[in-house]
DNA sequence: GATGCCAGCTTGGTATCCCAACTTGGTATC
DNA sequence: GATACCAAGTTGGGATACCAAGCTGGCATC
């Protein structure tokens, strides 16, 4: 591996794990340090964290994105539009096994998983039933919006009922999917992401005097 | 204008233009020479190219991406679902007086503009119409979207009825926008975009040979 | 004590150097 | 003539040196 990759690797973990607060300034000769690099390295990472959203430029300087109201609603509009429109194209596929695959991953997960990893895994539902599809423009628009929804995620969901409830709706879509549904498929999965987009608007809004506290910068609508 | 974002402009545009052809290779220390900057520059300018899908990497060593056209049909069908989804949120805003200035700019091209601008303000129109909708992930896909087609593009019209009945769809759509009717507007930007991907898939199929015979690499679907 | 100013430090931007991996061309060997 | 092999060159990845701009802290001045 690559010291490029890795410190991008190393540094987006960073990022999406909240080590890292949102709003945060970052400056090279830091990370050079950090993890054991020089400028090369680090500069090439930091163009490739910026054209992904999660570090953009502060006049002179870095600057961990902070977390945006406003964008995140942005964000829930243009991932129901990239998502619907994948899994429409998935309906009209003649071998929909890859289903099975998202199935058994869903499946993977019980009581006694921890709840990372219930994060995780409902992340990567969303970007494998887009990877279906076949089509890797909507792919990637679904990958990389959830990467930027990865860090306000870990507000969404606190109780038991919540997280039961998505992996049902996430279930009925794959149902739906198989039969070749496409019309209920997509009502399911917009009302799905709609769902979500509330729950994370909200939770966020009442957090967010936590946040600011934790010294993480948040953007209001 | 820093060197960096100089590099990277003409490079695009070099790209853009055909100057360099589809699937030639690139070597740093040539970029450097030609726009007379050094490496570090050229490196960022190359990442970020690289992330708008211009350039690839060839194991070791950079190559303009060749055109693909499978990755063509793939991206219609990308821009179809964004640029719907904006028109619809567009069509759901009180004040859409944001046309006026669209429908000028279509004003602007007559039989004497050339037919480089005629290009340019097709793409600009689907472009700044993705804008109006205010969401700026969709506006972002759209203007990547036409940035990775716009190579192609050139081959796309070359009489002047089909150039003309694309600016007659182009009204339409402006026109169902302003009425708010978002079923009509989209009804007609979707078939609009579908005749401009079946023209380009098969002006690019006859002309594989002539495109070939250039130099250009073709990627057949 | 407030304020203006300057030296020194920090920062990102740029240039340049080094290196390991790979390519290439020629050559010695059979 | 075919082939194995080696030397020289080329390439991108990385490290480092240098620079201009901007920030900071302290000192002189009032």
């Amino acid at each position: 591996m690559s010291q490029m990759q890795n410190v991008e690797r190393q540094l987006r973990e960073m990022i999406l794990g909240l080590e890292i607060g949102p709003g945060e300034r970052l400056t090279e000769r830091w990370i050079e340090s950090r993890f054991g690099a020089s400028r090369t390295p680090v500069r090439a990472a930091l163009l490739r964290l910026e054209t992904e959203g999660l570090v953009g430029r502060d006049g002179r300087g870095w600057t961990v994105s902070p977390i945006n109201l406003a964008e995140l609603e942005q964000i829930a509009v243009y991932r129901e539009a990239v998502e619907v429109a994948a899994l429409r194209l998935t309906c009209r596929l003649d071998d929909r096994s890859g289903i099975d695959v998202i199935e058994a991953m869903l499946a993977s997960c019980d009581d006694t998983t921890p709840r990372e990893e219930w994060h995780r895994v409902g992340m990567d539902f969303h970007i494998e039933l887009a990877r279906l599809s076949g089509n890797e423009f909507l792919f990637r628009a679904v990958r990389d919006a959830m990467t930027r929804l990865s860090r306000a995620r870990w507000l969404e969901v606190r109780d038991e009922t919540a997280l039961h409830r998505a992996w049902a709706e996430h279930h009925a879509i794959l149902a739906a999917v198989r039969v070749g549904d496409a019309d209920e498929a997509s009502r399911l999965l917009s009302a799905h992401i709609g769902g979500s987009r509330e729950r994370l608007v909200t939770s966020l809004h009442d957090d967010r005097r936590g946040l600011r506290a934790r010294g993480f910068a948040v953007v209001a609508a």
